[in-house]
DNA sequence: GTATCTGCAAATCCTTTGCAAGTCA
DNA sequence: TGACTTGCAAAGGATTTGCAGATAC
């Protein structure tokens, strides 16, 4: 298992202990080519670990989020998705029909982001967003 | 309490009955100044109508979502409100900081819908979204 | 050594569902 | 009358919490 160089420090830094946990849910998110889940987290350490218990899942990302190691999004499934901010920023296109995710550039937001601020003064964060729609798919398939 | 003349059409036109909860339901979605929630829903039919079940709320608001009459936001909160399509659409900026949030002219979105159709043929549902960020006030007073 | 973390179990919150009784058309 | 609706109660899924034992530093 690959371990981040940086977790050490950055959590020691700021009073927080690296435990064996720690760093096998944060290289499982880093290691994940999709956005996933808590209980998906959770499948993939405790084949591993198994004595893992899924509210330390939780709490561990509820940490990590708050060191901005990583980012969650909704994806409109009723629950939470998470991501490695180390893979850098996208956005999502989510087909409301098909179920379909098209990830997009993050710079397709910048004009949007320029326009708030200077509407009104209003800082987004548009780093990790999904739309919702109709896939191209869909729409052509779709009556109306 | 004010009656919306068509729900009666809408409901029957589709084969289903008009109940006085669901005129109800809607009156008080229509009535209401902010996104309201299921549970808010439930208090304010229950003042008037004390035998009325939350079950019964979220089965109307399935309907009246699908006939198009309500939609609904997911402002972060971890759970959904609902607003009545009879007052147009809005977007929301959402302060993360102070929980404030701002209404934005529907057209704002206008741009950004016409590149997601032109570059990716998705053609996006940004009719009510919300933003989160941070606003002016909080902006000002954050460090970084 | 001790404050921080974890596992476990139970609780919470929002929402959904099964079913028998009630009601609109 | 009969299909659609409701109330009730219980279940559901995702997430959170209390607490005592375990562990990093």
């Amino acid at each position: 298992m690959k371990q981040p160089k940086s977790i050490m420090g950055i959590l020691s830094k700021q009073g927080y202990r690296m435990t064996p946990q720690r760093v096998m849910i944060l290289s499982v998110i880093e290691e994940s080519n999709h956005h996933i889940s808590a209980e998906e987290i959770y499948a993939q350490v405790t084949a591993k670990y198994p004595r893992v218990n899924i509210s330390t899942v939780y709490r561990t990302l509820e940490l990590l989020k708050r060191l901005g190691l990583i980012y969650e999004i909704d994806l409109g499934e009723g629950r939470t998705r998470y991501h490695s901010e180390s893979k850098g920023h996208h956005h999502h296109l989510v087909c409301q029909k098909c179920g379909a995710v098209i990830d997009i550039s993050e710079s397709v937001l910048f004009p949007l982001q320029a326009v708030l601020l200077q509407a009104f003064n209003f800082s987004a964060d548009l780093r990790h967003i999904a739309i919702f729609g109709l896939c191209e798919n869909c729409r052509q398939n779709s009556p109306g």
